[in-house]
DNA sequence: AGGTAGGACTTTTTT
DNA sequence: AGTCCTACCT
């Protein structure tokens, strides 16, 4: 007989939650995929299936659960606690606080990598860089190989990065990525090998990795058989969670860690497919069952629980437009008379406006806030509606886009930490040196030369000498690495110490130092949530703060506050009321995603999973006009948009069509009368002299 | 070393 | 349409 609360699932949800559970304690279920619809309560039966294996007594530290984000691991900790804690009684806490193995491919690496340090010839103290800090390396790597100097232009650091990355994450040889993805580069092709060979030996040199790197690392390490063996066996089970956003590479290690596919499950939707741009391929998804003899078994949930019938019924027929469909269309049993609705608006403008007005109806009808989203393509959408918003009073926060930690302020207090910890760490050493008055690039790779052919680079630092024009400020900053590095302050009380040492510069260099101390305040309030130095400065890399507000600092949990999100930050999220930004060709999709076949597909996919996020209403805005940027304030260059593409006419039954604002007739009237008007001011005027 | 001016080129989404 | 990068000047 089965237990109560399996009772609530619908038979396919059942069938995944119990798939390969139900055998002797000593033999595990074979692998098992799940093409899991948008709303079809995907993350309920994952985190089911989770609580079921742990009251079947698998021992929670023994499964590993893979997300795409770290908010989507914690919600999953929480929610398999709640199924526990419902079937075990309140020991059960005690249970998933061991669920100790729930996070993202690049966290769990991380992890893993340290503890495999020492097998691997890796030094456990290594730092992480994200993105800036490795374009920020790759640079310094392209300067001195004297590619800056080239007669026709060398890729910028960014693109070399991307171009690196595509080949680590994607498994594809550099000539076919740059042949597929960059063809305008692809006469560099030499210089390129040559510049990543000199910036993996550099990373390699300073005890740096690279987001690429916690996959890569882990990958090479389960390359190696008895490695692989071990720490396979560290788990009984392994979850993954949105597989059709996963890379060739987090396959492979998949694939090396559960060669068998034994206690092997993955779960994804290949129609919500959004981060190819990251090397993601639906191969993976498609490919998975195959994989593996005997085949993976699947199973299919198509019945959708978010959103209405007509809201549905809109978002099946945009993505029955696509070229290559492999799920099914999604059904629900939500009835409701109301089709979602396509907004024309005269320009960004009204945009804002209708917003505003639309969500303050809302909320005086029972809705709040926070129930409401506005998902937009690409950050900088939100700038008008943000604007208005503030003018309005209105609490927002908003999900994707320039970060928290992207400010030069907060990054230089960051480089000073991750110095302290890791002096061979040279783009943080770098960005440092030339904070001090007197110190530019020169005298910076100097020091740093000399830093690094020392056995213990701080312990020489202060014997090495000092740039000349330097003065008082050197000591100080050999002084406060020093504090830092013996710890004599303790954690998280170090901050404090850094900031004594960066708060003189930061005046001298900024207008705005008042402000800017606000963000280090808030810095050290963070840094006082982790256990260490090294704790923070990786959890902070590895998942940064992903909103930003209005007013400084996150707003208090009890408080209401609408929400911003870029399309790609709403996954996985539903509200009741959704409003989709300039739903307009060149934005959705982007002028700059409508070059190949594949990245349009992708773009109509991102529409889709906007449309998805759901549940009762749904507004789809498009601006007629757009002010075209870098023009002063009261300059008109602009152009006209027309609907998505992604929409066309045959749609349209799907949707509601209405302008916006809506002219009453009083008004019209009145305005009319107003233009028809004649007034002779010239006859009255010569009158007045006569 | 540091500031400024001019020029080339990429431009989104994120762990 | 900016951003970033380089080269030049002080």
């Amino acid at each position: 007989m089965g237990a109560a609360y399996l009772e609530k699932l619908n038979p396919e949800q059942r069938l995944a939650v119990e798939y390969g559970t139900d055998l002797l304690p000593s033999t595990i279920g074979g692998p098992l995929l799940v093409i899991a619809g948008a709303g079809s309560g995907k993350t309920n039966t994952l985190a089911h299936r989770v609580a079921h294996l742990i009251v079947k007594g698998t021992d929670p530290g023994r499964i590993l659960l893979m997300t795409f984000s770290r908010r989507a691991a914690s919600e999953m900790a929480r929610r398999v606690e709640r199924i526990c804690t419902q079937v075990l009684g309140a020991n059960a806490g005690v249970l998933t606080d061991a669920l100790a193995w729930a996070g993202t491919f690049h966290g769990i690496g991380a992890r893993l990598l340290r503890d495999y340090a020492e097998q691997i010839g890796l030094n456990p103290d290594f730092t992480i860089h994200d993105r800036e800090d490795s374009a920020d390396l790759m640079n310094l790597v392209r300067h001195e190989l004297g590619f800056s100097k080239t007669e026709s232009r060398f890729p910028t650091k960014g693109t070399c990065l991307a171009i690196y990355s595509r080949v680590v994450n994607s498994e594809v040889p550099l000539a076919e990525v740059l042949q597929a993805f960059f063809p305008w580069v692809a006469g560099w092709e030499k210089q390129l090998r040559e510049l990543f060979a000199a910036y993996v030996e550099a990373k390699q040199l300073q005890y740096v990795l690279d987001y690429d790197d916690l996959l890569l690392y882990w990958a090479q390490t389960v390359g190696d058989p008895m490695l692989a063996e071990d720490m396979g066996c560290r788990w009984d089970h392994v979850l993954v969670d949105e597989y059709q956003d996963t890379n060739r590479l987090q396959a492979s290690i998949l694939l090396a860690l559960r060669p068998a596919g034994v206690g092997l499950t993955v779960v994804g939707d290949d129609a919500q497919s959004i981060y190819s741009f990251r090397a993601a391929t639906v191969r993976n998804i498609l490919d998975f069952p195959a994989t593996f003899t005997p085949q993976a078994s699947i199973v299919t949930l198509d019945r959708n629980y978010r959103s209405t019938q007509p809201i549905l019924a809109a978002a099946n027929g945009v993505i029955d437009l696509a070229r290559e469909r492999f799920t099914k269309n999604l059904w629900s049993e939500r009835e409701s008379a109301e089709r979602p609705r396509m907004v024309t608006v005269k320009d960004e403008a009204d945009q804002a406006r209708y917003i505003v007005e639309q969500v303050l109806e809302n909320r005086e009808t029972g809705t709040l806030l926070k129930q409401q989203a506005v998902l937009f393509r690409t950050s900088h959408h939100s700038g008008p509606l943000e604007v208005e918003l503030t003018r309005r009073n209105i609490p927002f926060v908003k999900f994707g886009g320039l970060k928290f930690l992207d400010s030069a302020h907060v990054k230089d207090m960051l480089a000073l930490l991750r110095f302290a910890q890791n002096p061979r760490d040279r783009v943080a050493g770098f960005r440092l040196m030339q904070i001090i008055p007197g110190v530019g690039p020169t005298s910076a790779r100097r020091v740093l030369d000399e830093m690094a052919e020392q056995p213990d680079p701080l312990g020489a630092l202060a014997q090495i000498a000092p740039p000349p024009r330097a003065g008082n400020d050197w000591s100080a900053f050999v002084n406060a690495l020093n504090d830092l590095k013996r710890g004599t302050t303790g954690w998280p009380a170090e901050l404090e110490r850094a900031r004594a040492w960066y708060e003189p510069h930061l005046d001298r260099i900024h207008e705005d130092a008042e402000i800017r101390k606000t963000d280090l305040l808030q810095l050290e309030q963070i840094a006082a949530g982790y256990a260490s130095r090294e704790r923070f400065l990786t959890e902070l890399t590895l998942d940064p703060p992903d909103a930003t507000s209005d007013q400084s600092g996150v707003p208090l949990l009890d408080e209401d506050y609408l929400i911003l999100s870029t399309i790609h930050s709403a996954k996985g999220l539903e509200w009741k009321s959704v409003f989709i930004l300039n739903a307009v060709d060149g934005c959705i999709p982007s002028d700059l995603g409508a070059g190949t076949t594949a990245e349009l597909e992708e773009e109509r996919r991102l529409l889709y999973v906007a449309m998805t996020r759901a549940k009762d209403s749904l507004h789809l805005i498009l601006p007629q006009r757009f002010f075209t940027h870098g023009q002063n304030s009261l300059g008109d260059r602009h152009v006209y948009a027309s609907r998505t593409r992604f929409i066309p006419a045959t749609l349209l039954q799907y949707f509601e069509n209405r302008p916006w604002p809506v002219h009453n007739r009083d008004q019209e009237a009145r305005a009319k009368d107003v233009r028809s008007q004649r007034v002779d001011v010239a006859a009255k005027m010569r009158a007045m002299w006569r």
